[in-house]
DNA sequence: TTAAATTGTACCAAAAAGGTATACTTTTAT
DNA sequence: ATAAAAGTATACCTTTTTGGTACAATTTAA
């Protein structure tokens, strides 16, 4: 029941850009630095990162990555489920195939674990990376 | 982001002793077919089961497990933490150390996500098994 | 006493997570 | 032009966690 050590990552990468903001480029080496990253993973994160048009990439001398959302646009859930994928606190709720007694349909803590995993959705998304940066 | 498929098996067997009601002897085996378990692995989360008081088990010719609590006191958050430990949405929640940059204390991120895990536990601990049996 | 049941410890294998290496390609300041 | 700085892509390796099994021992009703 725990994110994944790259999804922290990813968390403490995206509160660095937001913290110098939209459009400021700063490259993997500084970052990875600052978070306690190492380089070769902090590039791992950032690729993924960009992949999912959270942040671009600048080739080149002196290039690096910069911001492209808002960071009230961005929050938490959205960053995870860039590492971790779509959120699912138990198998059934990510594949409905996946229960061995294929019993998804009529099992009752089915039901109850899906508005448990919506709330958590719910709340992960109603933190921006706006709220976590010392301004 | 996950319960363990063992928190998973542990849910239904606890469902199928509840089913059965407070008391009432119920053998490994048939807990194992009923549940799509198998019996070693059944035994395994039977006995952490009984070490945390949940159920008691009876032993011999036409023993078994039987319930030691009431459905409505038990909550899928104590089942799950019997099998899973404690809920830690993310490492440094479970561990004050855990992070390599030591910088929990100041973290804008771990507030947010300790306040996530709090409301997350409350909801896992609103589900007693009395609502989860067919009756 | 014996068959049916649980107990406890230890072990093994597969999957996931975390991290690294290598060999590129692209960009751009000079 | 070109060399250095930077990102790209893929593949690999190691460690940890998870899921599951084995086996010998113990208990007890009949």
């Amino acid at each position: 029941m725990k994110i994944t050590q790259e999804a922290d990552y990813a968390i403490r990468i995206m509160i660095h850009l937001s913290t110098l903001g939209k459009g400021h480029i700063v490259d993997a080496a500084t970052i990875s630095e600052n978070e306690g990253v190492t380089l070769r993973f902090t590039l791992k994160i950032l690729r993924k990162l960009c992949k999912e048009n959270f942040i671009r990439s600048h080739r080149g001398v002196n290039g690096g990555y910069s911001l492209l959302k808002n960071p009230d646009e961005m929050s938490l859930k959205d960053v995870i489920e860039v590492i971790d994928g779509h959120f699912a606190i138990n198998k059934c709720l990510r594949d409905e195939n996946a229960c061995n007694l294929g019993r998804t349909a009529t099992c009752n803590a089915h039901e109850a674990l899906r508005d448990i995993q919506d709330l958590l959705v719910q709340e992960f998304d109603k933190v921006k990376f706006s709220q976590l940066i010392n301004k």
